[in-house]
DNA sequence: CCGATGGTGTTGAGAGTTCAACCACCGGTA
DNA sequence: TACCGGTGGTTGAACTCTCAACACCATCGG
């Protein structure tokens, strides 16, 4: 990692239009979800993910990974949506290590409180502001920096020597 | 905000792609930033911003809109950066509610010992995935969403009938 | 000069995240 | 059976961020 390749003014300019943009994006989403309806961006995500499994209930793991967060985010963040009453946890038969999480009608309940609000806001600055053509391309580039992020993981799963993988949340 | 614009499938699909993407992206940039350097990336941002400014030295409500940050979030952060001896706050000369913070030495030499780790981080998985067209695109993407939420800032401030402005930070 | 208004920046508390242990359990092996 | 590396999940401490409140100063109008 000595020599290392520099960005060049345009790719610059490339890498700081999208960080900007995704920085204040998020940034704004965030800050939506929050005021109107109390719960971080990330809790959301769980309760989305929650509801779209079969049952509304996921194993932690599988939960942790469908929500793009790390273990130990995820058990803190079911203990606090838990308090609300929109989650509850119990243990997984079978298996005695294992949890499964579950959303609770109330849970649901906030969920569709929040979701229409959510939903405005990304068609409002994402939807509204790209051509059809821009989307496309957009999509495939989220596969492919997706793809690029899981290769890098499953390389260093394969080397297996020792070393941490970084890949774990 | 009661006739609710939902998304079709494709355009969950792209969402979701996007979504993906730059949470899982994000979160290994600030993963790599804060093994290889110890900060996390929003400090690496301000030493960066500051390093370009004249004379590395900038007002903090200018380092707070160069660096995506609001005003909290960077006084928290600069004590911080203080502390490691990377950063100096003085009163800014012709206001006195005002200060600057400048890069110090050390700082600068953080920064340049965090930089190289950094911008391989970004080609790897950004500009070695993506081709010349996508990556274009890229930037007109993100300039139009930038440009999005500006203009709602800006409509929100024209009203200026006593709401809040949500888009301070 | 005085008060009202607005901009600059800080502070403290509470919420959320990360990291590094840690415990409990599974599965395979001797 | 006993051992042992690997998996599932939690915990507590340190850290970062958000939000609301505040203090201070500038500026403008009377």
């Amino acid at each position: 990692m000595d020599d290392v390749r520099w960005l060049s003014a345009e790719e610059q300019e490339i890498w700081r239009a999208y960080l900007t943009a995704s920085v204040a994006f998020s940034a704004h989403i965030d800050r939506q979800m929050r005021q109107d309806s109390g719960m971080p961006m990330a809790y959301y995500e769980i309760l989305v993910r929650l509801s779209e499994a079969p049952h509304r209930r996921l194993r932690m793991s599988e939960l942790a990974d469908a929500s793009l967060s790390s273990r130990s985010r995820l058990s803190h963040a079911v203990t606090a949506l838990e308090r609300n009453g929109w989650v509850e946890r119990r243990p997984a038969d079978g298996d005695r290590r294992g949890w499964v999480c579950s959303l609770t009608e109330s849970g649901h309940a906030a969920l569709a409180a929040a979701a229409p609000g959510h939903v405005t806001t990304v068609r409002e600055h994402m939807f509204d502001v790209l051509t059809p053509e821009q989307l496309r391309s957009l999509r495939e580039i989220g596969l492919a920096i997706s793809a690029g992020l899981r290769t890098e993981c499953e390389a260093a799963r394969a080397e297996d020597d020792g070393q941490a993988d970084p890949c774990d949340p």
